[in-house]
DNA sequence: TTAAAACCATATAGTCACTATAAGGTCAAC
DNA sequence: GTTGACCTTATAGTGACTATATGGTTTTAA
């Protein structure tokens, strides 16, 4: 299989692929003659999986960790459950924030109807202003 | 004022400072003889403003649109609120993204518990299926 | 047969909002 | 006169790609 192949096949952009190779995600393929790189089936799970932990939102540096436990399958799983756990702590405080953040907002809106001039917008007005609460 | 002075003022890094004079917002102040900056007041305000909206996750684009308004003070203002509207959009639509990220991850990690081998790991195996629900 | 298109390769720069580092000039105090 | 705190510029790094430039290879169509 040749790199638009598996793109095709996996739902990613080429120059991706590239990079995760450069990134040490990837294991380097065997080349043809001519240079060009041809992958195997463990390319394909292996990148799939690199994918889903994207859409997990984890990191390149956790998903290399998670390849580490998996290419040594008989240490206890803790160590992958904690980094689930610390990851789900991380988007619960991104929840948080980003719930303060929105009735900031909200409460900025507020203080504005169209129709004004510039000058006269509350919004401005409220940023202005040193009365923000910080987060 | 000079850099520091004016960095310590209002809370933020001196080569913060200098990367904002460089994307343009904040103006260029005059120099002394030795070509230290000197600032006045208005770019303390200026510096101030900006920090504000940085606080409210505004990117500096936004900022700088903000900036235009400001120095056009009899426009309307419903172009303000409308910047400020899409930007509560964008936060709401964060939100709702992590939230459902929250969920799986959270059903993710409902399918392990610790004290298996990685092999047997459910949050491993979980992501290596292909069974994952898109968001 | 040849010429265009689609594919592959590498290297480099851009995104965003900083942050860090290097290498050096200026100034006040001791 | 030298130490330390301050200032200057320029350049590189962060994360996870994405875009661009330049050129080689292969396939397809005229």
């Amino acid at each position: 299989m040749r790199i638009g192949q598996l793109a095709e096949l996996v739902g990613v952009d080429t120059q991706t692929i590239r990079f995760y190779e450069r990134q040490g995600l990837l294991p380097s393929p065997d080349r043809q003659e001519n240079g060009y790189r041809v992958y195997t089936e463990e390319h394909s799970e292996r990148l799939a999986f690199i994918c889903r932990c994207r859409i997990l939102d984890l990191s390149l540096a956790e998903i290399h960790e998670l390849q580490r436990y998996q290419d040594d399958p008989h240490q206890p799983c803790a160590a992958v459950n904690a980094l689930l756990d610390d990851h789900i702590s991380h988007v619960r405080s991104q929840i948080t924030a980003l719930q303060a953040l929105e009735k900031q907002l909200v409460s900025l809106r507020a203080s504005c109807n169209d129709g004004r001039e510039v000058e006269a917008c509350g919004v401005l007005a409220g940023i202005s202003e040193g009365s923000m609460h910080q987060q």
